[in-house]
DNA sequence: CTATAGATAATCT
DNA sequence: GATTATCTATAGA
């Protein structure tokens, strides 16, 4: 089997499962390929507090109903868009979020579209930047990163994918107020672009 | 280095 | 009208 069939099979799987499988894998879009390193599961409706699908379908979050490697994109906190594929069986509306990432192509492109002055382990580092660095918006909504002629694609090489599971930390979610406890996020130990962020966000 | 506040708009109630 | 799966500038140690 080539490894795009392997990923496609990896997607089919539950939340926490596909996610895991993830890293690793390379994923580009807009002549920029990162290495995702640092990633975050959604459940469907009813099951995941936390998750965009867990009150009911809706016009933003419908691409998580699609088919597994369904895009969805959803704008949040004014300026930032954040990027998902929908994985498990289609309709189960469950999704990963891609976290973080290290650039290994276009990386004067990646440079070219930060807001600010960032080294290079940070063109990624974070849900929004990863997002702008590949230039991510709203228009990949309903695209399938399986797709050939897609602008946005997931491969793997088949030297660096899976990842080891010795190499793979998990934890709680981040920036969520409820399921804080479940050990849903993902990210490759010791990678420089995987965020450090700060525990307590104070209201 | 760490910690905090502010930006800024679509979506949902 | 409240909330938000974030980032960056700025202040202080």
């Amino acid at each position: 089997m080539d490894s795009t069939g392997s990923l496609a099979a990896a997607l089919a799987d539950p939340a926490p499962t596909a996610a895991r499988l993830l890293l690793g894998a390379l994923l580009t879009a807009n002549d920029v390929t990162v290495r995702i390193v640092e990633v975050e599961a959604y459940g469907g409706v009813g099951e995941d507090p936390a998750s965009h699908a867990y009150r009911s379908r809706s016009e933003r979050n419908s691409p998580m109903f699609g088919s597994p490697g369904t895009v969805y994109v959803y704008f949040t906190y004014g300026m930032h868009w954040c990027a998902n594929v929908a994985c498990g069986p289609a309709g189960s509306a469950a999704a990963v979020l891609l976290r973080a990432g290290e650039v290994i192509g276009g990386n004067e492109l990646a440079s070219s579209r930060a807001r600010s002055r960032l080294s290079d382990a940070k063109l990624a580092s974070g849900p929004a930047r990863l997002a702008r660095a590949l230039r991510i918006d709203g228009t990949f909504n309903g695209c399938s990163v399986l797709t050939p002629d897609s602008p946005v694609r997931l491969t793997a090489s088949e030297s660096g994918w899976p990842i080891s599971s010795d190499a793979v930390c998990s934890g709680p979610r981040i920036g969520i107020r409820s399921a804080t406890d479940w050990a849903w996020r993902f990210w490759v130990e010791g990678s420089p672009a995987v965020s450090s962020y700060r525990a307590g966000i104070r209201r």
